[in-house]
DNA sequence: CTGTTAGCGCTTTCAA
DNA sequence: TTGAAAGCGCTAACAG
C-alpha cells in the first residue's frame, strides 16, 4: 500500500506538503494542492491512522463497553451515543463483555492499548478494583453508564432504579397483591441493589414486610430469570406477582412459566425493568418501567465528550426517571 | 503515560529487552525477565498498540460493520463472530451504518486506515461502486455477510432469501390465500432481490399471478413497513396476507394495523423474514422464515480469519437454509 | 507557501 | 542473551 512518501513523490512536492493537504490545511497553494489530491487519488493512498494517532496523540474513537450486545436496552443507549458522537466527527466503537469480568477487563486493556479518547462502559465488574487502576493509569475520560462502581473518578449516568421500583411495587400493591416476589439482578452490581432497596423500601411502606424467601437471586439474563421463578413457584405460598430486574430475565421466566402450562396474567402477575421496544410492538403485553435508553447514550456521549475537551472538574452524576408503560401482564387480586 | 522506555530504564535494561518480554518472547534471561515484569508494573506500563502496529503491521482487529445495531438479527450474528474471534485471540469490534451508504463509506474509510485485519460486512451500499475501490485498495481479507454485492470479489455467507420466500408462499398459499401481498426490502440490496424473485417464482408455481400492486417498497425498517402496508390496504381489493421482507418491516405493519384497529391474523395474516427471538419468547406470535444468525456469524469469521492466515484461493459462498417457525400470525381463509 | 528534520513508541535485524 | 540502531508512516516545529 502507498505511503505519504509514495504520494509526495508522485506529486514532486514533500511529504509535509502532502500531510498539510490531508489534513485540509490552509498555506497550500491551490495549484500544489490539486496536484496532491492529483497524486492522492492516482496512488490510493489510505492514510494510516496509527501513525498519526502516535504524534497527534489522538485517535478519534469513542468507545462504548456493553455487557450484553444482544439486550435492546444496550443498544439502544448506543445510537443514542453514536448521534452525538458523530456531531464532534468522533468514531464510536462498541465491544461486548457478555456479562464477563474478566472478559471485561481484556476489552478495556485492548481498548487503553489503541488508546481510545474516551469511554462510556456499562461495567460488568462487581468490585471497582477488578478494572479501576487499569482505567486511572490509561487517564482516559471515562462515563459510567447504567451501572455505578463505588470508589471510581468519573462521571455517571444513570436512572432512578429505587424510584423505578417503588413505581413497580406501588402499581402491583393498587392491584392488590400482597405477596410481591423479587428476582434480583446480577450480584455485586449497582443497579441490583438499588432495585431491591427500593422494592424493600416501596413494601415496607405498603405495610407489607418483604420475606426473604421472596427474593430470588438472578443474573440479568434469561437463564437467572427462568430459574429464579422455578424457585419462587415451589414455595409453600408462592408469589401472585412478580418483579424482574431486567428485561431479559422478565423473558426467562415467561418461557419457564409457558413450559408449566401456566398463564401470565392469569395465573400469576409480571413485571420488570426497562422495556424490550421490539416486542412491544409485536404485541404490548409486559408491563415494565422504562429508561430513557436514548438520552442515556446521549448525554454519557457528551459528557465523555466535554472531558476530552478539557472540561476539568469533580465528576458529575445524571440521573433520570423511570415511567411505567402499562401493557397486559398483570391482573387485578 | 510510561513508554517503554521509561520501563527499559527502571529496569536497567535495554527497551529491545522489555519488548521482548513484553511480546513474551524467549531468550531473556529469567531474571532479567523477573526484573523488567516489576519495571512493567511500578510504572503502570501499558503499551501504544498503535505504535507497535505500525511495525508489526497487525492490529489484531476484527471488524464487524452492520446496518442496524438494534436488529436482532445482526447482533446474534456478531456473537458468533465473537465466538470465533475469540478463538484466535482477536478482538471484535462493531460499528452500525444506519442502512445509510454514506455513512458505511465513511465507516468503511475509517477502519481501513485504522488498518484492521479482517473486515465482516453486510453492507447497505446498492452498489459495488460505492465501496468497493476502497475494499481493494486495502487488501483485507472481506467477507460479505447476508447481502452479496455483485462484482465485487470477496467470500459471502448467506441464506436462501429465494427458498425462504417460497417456504412462506407455500405456508400461506397452503392456507387457501390466494392474494398475497409482498413488501419488499430496502432497493438495491441483494437479498431484497432474492426474495422478491422467490415469491413471484413461487406465486406463479401455485397458479398466483402475482400482481403489481401487491407488491410494494419497503425499506428494511419499521417505517417502510408501516408505509407499505397502508398502501395495500387501499388497494380496491387488498390482499389476504403479507409478506415482509424482513423482521422490523412486520414490525411496522403490526403497528400500523393496531392503530386501524385491525387485528392479526383475524383481519389481515402476516409473516416475514427473520426471527426475534426476544419477542417471540414474550409472546410467539410472529410466523417466520429464520436464518441460522449465530452460524452464519461464526462461518463469516471463519473465512475471514482463514483468509487473514494466508488462505488464499478464489472466493467462497456459504448458503444457508432457512426454515419456517409456524405460529399465530396467520390465518386459514 | 514549502521543505527539512526530529520525533511519536515500538519492533527487528545485526552484532556482540 | 542482550543492546544499538534503523525503521514503520505520519506530524509538527522551524527555517527559508
Amino acid at each position: 500500500m502507498a505511503n505519504i512518501y509514495d504520494v509526495a513523490k508522485k506529486a514532486g512536492v514533500s511529504v509535509a506538503t502532502v500531510s498539510r493537504v490531508i489534513n485540509n490545511e490552509k498555506y497550500v497553494a491551490p495549484k500544489t494542492r490539486e496536484r496532491v489530491l492529483k497524486a492522492l487519488n492516482e496512488t490510493g493512498f489510505i492514510p494510516n491512522a496509527n501513525a498519526s494517532s502516535l504524534t497527534k496523540k489522538r485517535t478519534n474513537i469513542l468507545a462504548v463497553v456493553i455487557p450484553d450486545l444482544t439486550n435492546p436496552f444496550f443498544t439502544e443507549i448506543i445510537r443514542g451515543i453514536e448521534d452525538q458522537a458523530a456531531q464532534r466527527k468522533m468514531a464510536v466503537i462498541v465491544a461486548n463483555t457478555d456479562e464477563n469480568p474478566t472478559k471485561e477487563r481484556r476489552v478495556i486493556r485492548f481498548l487503553m492499548e489503541k488508546r481510545v479518547d474516551a469511554l462510556v462502559i456499562a461495567s460488568a465488574a462487581r468490585t471497582t478494583t477488578e478494572i479501576s487502576p487499569l482505567l486511572y493509569r490509561g487517564g482516559v475520560p471515562l462515563v459510567l453508564l447504567d451501572r455505578q462502581l463505588k470508589g471510581l473518578q468519573a462521571d455517571l449516568v444513570r436512572s432512578d432504579d429505587k424510584g423505578g421500583a417503588k413505581i413497580l411495587v406501588n402499581y402491583l400493591a393498587g392491584l392488590g397483591h400482597r405477596r410481591i416476589g423479587f428476582i434480583t439482578g446480577k450480584k455485586g452490581i449497582s443497579t441490583t441493589k438499588s432495585r431491591l432497596d427500593g422494592y424493600l423500601d416501596a413494601m415496607k411502606a405498603h405495610g407489607l414486610i418483604p420475606e426473604p424467601e421472596l427474593i430470588v437471586e438472578g443474573d440479568f439474563q434469561q437463564k437467572g430469570g427462568r430459574e429464579a421463578i422455578f424457585k419462587l413457584l415451589e414455595l409453600p405460598e408462592p408469589p401472585t406477582a412478580v418483579i424482574a430486574s431486567n428485561n431479559l430475565e422478565a423473558i426467562g421466566v415467561l418461557g419457564a412459566l409457558r413450559e408449566k402450562g401456566m398463564d401470565v396474567p392469569r395465573d400469576l402477575s409480571l413485571v420488570c425493568f426497562d422495556d424490550i421496544e421490539l416486542a412491544s410492538q409485536v404485541y404490548p403485553f409486559l408491563t415494565v418501567v422504562a429508561q430513557p435508553v436514548r438520552t442515556m447514550g446521549t448525554v454519557a456521549a457528551q459528557l465523555a465528550l466535554e472531558r476530552l475537551e478539557g472540561e476539568a472538574g469533580k465528576e458529575r452524576e445524571v440521573v433520570m426517571q423511570m415511567t411505567l408503560l402499562e401493557r397486559k401482564s398483570c391482573r387485578k387480586v
